[in-house]
RNA sequence: GUGUCCGUAGCUCAGCUGGAUAGAGCAACGGCCUUCUAAGCCGUGGGUCGGGGGUUCGAAUCCCCCCGGGCACACCA
């Protein structure tokens, strides 16, 4: 479906070359003087060298010929050359009214769907979820979403870092506290139990204390190594313990991902490329790409035009084992193989940048990706806490996300059963958990991804403003009202809608049909921050129209039905962009 | 050191391809609940857009220099 910027477009320039200017200079843009028109077109200004004409003639000559457009309630040429345009009443409505018959809402969609693999969440097994994990979780699951109803068919991959030392260094610490179980006995040759020798919350406690010994203990660190090295080359007891130390994190994963309203198509993850990486390596020496460089294995992805030298990838190190390039790589191998995605996204954070680009020029360079396969990179900044450094707990600590959400929720379970004391116990739970991930979600996504943004729990906690809470209000209230509607026996379905009255009314009519401008963007640019300012505005702009229009009180007939028509629609459109940016919106709150 | 991102109101941030008096939220102050949820609405005050130069009819936006900060810079992930 056209935009209406588009569409105006097309008739301003139209108007130019009936003036006898070049149709180009019709291009028109948002005003950004609501108070003067709604959109404007500054063509007569630029183009007033090369035709040696004081803009305003210019703009007075083309204003003349749009004089009686039906898309315009007022065309003005005003002081130095601007074109100020009001669009008629009875276009926006009837472009609101297509609008709703289209598929997505008028966003457009390709004709063949790309295939887009998209590479976010990245936990580790074994280590709880921890602030750190939610933007990408949170940015991850968005652009999932903008991605899929933008047209492009979209699969999330978790990608967990499941095979490296960590592994290793839990085994090696499993075995110092447990040595009789079988897994550590070489002549234990019969199956091995069935129930894993750890809860969650154990596995959870032996990382930590692995991991600090062998900061301290060299032969504990050679040890872990060792181990890790084994589990590689296939023991079998400790191939049965990482199953083990694997279902029983992916289990507790998945309940955590599941709290945040995240979901994955696949878990996979380091791991399930080991298979694939001796043959990859074999293959870049083969054709020449990598060398040794230094004892190491290396692929040269320098280039001329760089303004700094990019080191080259490594593939494998001097010790010849493999590293995180290594599994990257035969990770985007392993996809393309399967896949044959025509777009990989890697929501990562931002301080990877670097290490990407080498991943990225790598793939290329040795072929692993078509010329034509696009590679993304969407680098998140830092949560930092108000202080400005990274968000710690007041103890210190860096805060288990669980935890965090469990605070959320209570505060917001508090204000709740305060607002609506009839409420039930478990609506008022489910409420609270929908408002609190509302307000971590948008708080997280209204910013833009690459950028550092505070996590202030206060400002989270009070819930005015621009924040997640205040859009799920706003969409209560409208249900609400359409609630009390449907009680009368009618449907608000089927109401018609009219052409605007008031001024709130047409702003927020004009705010609606810029849905897929906004959607468009936030998949172009892979910034969801779109989506959020755009529904802000529209709450703004719906709230400021509630406000001072009597909807279920008003006497005419159809003027309330064009109302309840328009609410219906402002319903569907915010309901829409929640569920874009991850979350949902109760009944009433 | 090199590269890179950033510096906009007291605080946290928008500002799309350069355009008319630079916008929100919070905080401050003043109004609005017998009527559809006041987690709301309306209004007031608050800014040399880090500094300097340049391009342009026009610059927060593009170019150069400087100041200040974050981050990254092959055998971690």
């Amino acid at each position: 479906m056209k935009k209406v910027i588009d569409l105006i477009s097309k008739e301003v320039a139209d108007a130019f070359e009936a003036a006898g200017y070049e149709s180009r200079l019709g291009r028109v843009t948002l005003s950004n003087r609501p108070d003067l028109c709604e959109y404007q077109c500054n063509g007569a200004m630029a183009g007033a060298k090369e035709y040696h004409k004081a803009p305003f003639m210019i703009a007075d000559e083309v204003a003349e010929k749009l004089q009686g457009n039906e898309m315009f309630e007022s065309v003005e040429s005003v002081k130095p050359g601007f074109l100020n345009i009001k669009v008629s009443r009875d276009f926006v409505r009837q472009y609101i009214v297509k609008m709703m018959h289209e598929k997505k809402l008028g966003v457009e969609q390709p004709g063949h769907a790309p295939e887009f693999i998209i590479d976010y969440g990245g936990p580790n097994v074994a280590k709880p979820l921890h602030v750190g994990h939610l933007r990408s979780a949170v940015i991850g699951e968005s652009l999932k979403r903008i991605l899929r109803y933008t047209g492009h068919k979209v699969t999330g991959d978790i990608h967990m870092g499941d095979w490296g030392l960590q592994m290793g260094l839990i085994i090696t610490e499993l075995h110092h506290q447990h040595p009789e179980l079988p897994y550590f006995d070489e002549n234990h040759t019969g199956p091995y139990p069935k129930e894993a020798p750890f809860t969650i919350s154990e596995l959870e406690k032996i990382y930590p204390e692995a991991s600090g010994k062998s900061k301290e203990d060299e032969a504990y660190k050679a040890e872990a190594m060792e181990a890790t090295k084994q589990l590689q080359n296939g023991n079998r007891g400790y191939r049965a313990l990482w199953h083990h130390i694997l279902d029983v994190s992916v289990t507790d994963l998945k309940k955590n991902y599941k709290n945040l309203n995240v979901d994955f198509d696949l878990w996979r993850g380091e791991s399930d490329v080991h298979e694939v990486i001796p043959g990859m390596v074999e293959y870049m020496k083969q054709h020449g790409y990598a060398h040794e460089s230094q004892g190491a294995l290396v692929v040269d992805v320098a280039e001329e035009t760089d303004a700094k030298e990019i080191p080259p990838c490594m593939i494998l190190k001097s010790d010849g084992a493999s590293l995180y390039n290594t599994t990257d790589l035969a990770t985007i191998q392993q996809r393309m193989d399967e896949f044959h995605p025509d777009g990989l996204v890697y929501v990562v954070d931002k301080r990877q940048e670097l290490y990407f680009t080498q991943v990225f020029r790598c793939a290329r360079k040795t072929k692993l990706v078509l010329p034509e396969t696009e590679l993304h990179f969407v680098g998140f900044g830092t949560m930092n806490g108000k202080d400005g450094k990274p968000f710690k707990t007041r103890q210190g600590g860096v805060p288990r996300l669980e935890n965090l959400i469990a605070e959320i929720d209570e505060q917001m379970y508090g204000r709740i059963k305060e607002g609506n004391p009839e409420i039930t116990e478990e609506e008022a739970r489910k409420t609270a958990h929908q408002v609190a991930l509302s307000a971590i979600k948008y708080g997280d996504l209204s910013n833009q991804p690459s950028k550092d943004y505070v996590f202030d729990i206060e400002k989270f906690t009070s819930f005015e403003g621009d924040t997640g809470p205040y859009i799920l209000y706003t969409i209560v209230r409208i249900k609400s009202i359409l609630a009390k509607y449907e009680q009368e026996g009618k449907s608000a379905k089927q109401a018609l809608l009219n052409a605007p009255g008031s001024d709130t009314e047409k702003s927020l009519m004009l705010q609606l049909t810029k849905f897929a401008d906004s959607v468009e963007s936030a998949s172009r640019e892979l910034m969801p921050n779109r989506i959020c300012a755009y529904i802000y505005e529209l709450s703004n702009d719906f709230n400021s129209f509630y406000h001072e229009t009597k909807i279920l009180t008003e006497p005419d007939q159809d003027k309330k039905e064009g109302y309840i028509a328009l609410l219906y629609i402002t319903l569907k459109v915010l309901e829409t962009g929640i569920d874009l940016l991850g979350f949902t919106a109760p009944d009433r709150m």
